[in-house]
DNA sequence: CATATATATGAACGATAGCTCATATGAAAG
DNA sequence: CTTTCATATGAGCTATCGTTCATATATATG
């Protein structure tokens, strides 16, 4: 009922229109999550070298310049947004980009940033 | 110096292709602030609203159920990140879409989550 | 100038995020 | 079974974020 609320600054058939294209409740979380995760500078720099080559833990910590502990946190993040896979061979877990979505996402935000 | 140090678990070639794809720190920082800005549903719910229409501040507070202060810091966020234009008219001040690359840009998120 | 309306802004508070440290899990080798 | 190496994880600390509340700015009107 309080949809239809009287608003004195919008008109109704853009109310209307508004409403028909905006993604509900849980979509707008989930999409709101997935670019949080691609809020951080670290996460974007794992998903760059993950753009050249799959890589265990230990090699992204020595090739970004942090600890084990930390790249092994953000992988968890990426994880959890379905934005990297892994492999185990042995004792080393080897990372690499899940999707298309990861790099076409990063390109529009730096076509952004760069004009 | 400390660029060519030692790296025990990744390949020397990679290093080299991942040092000349990697975005230099500036536009890795950049970067991860534009995703922040699309990491708050709030945002997110103004920027659906203005794919409609160009809207004042006190129609997008009706219209997402907030006050006009919480809607007004999250439009200078948007601002500052060039997701967002305004013009004024007379007492109202009137938000729009600054450049498609918004559109762009939450249309893959949603691409992925919906997969 | 005073008032009303629309918007912006600074301080404060609670919640969340990223890193560190210590420790746990898990697989291979002896 | 014990040791070793790679990775994962929970607790704790600091910093940042989004909202609220109070107030300031700005434009139009009388």
């Amino acid at each position: 009922m309080e949809a239809s609320a009287a608003l004195t600054h919008v008109h109704e058939d853009i109310v209307r229109r508004v409403n028909e294209i905006m993604p509900c409740e849980e979509e707008l979380f989930d999409l709101a999550e997935l670019f949080k995760v691609f809020g951080d500078s670290t996460r974007v720099r794992i998903l760059f070298v993950l753009f050249e080559s799959e890589m265990c833990v230990c090699g992204l910590a020595e090739l970004l310049g942090m600890t084990q502990s930390a790249i092994s946190h953000q992988l968890q993040v990426l994880k959890k947004a379905k934005l990297v896979r892994y492999r185990r061979e042995g004792k080393t877990i080897f990372y690499s980009l899940a999707d298309g979505h990861v790099r076409a996402i990063l390109d529009q935000g730096m076509e952004h940033i760069t004009e």
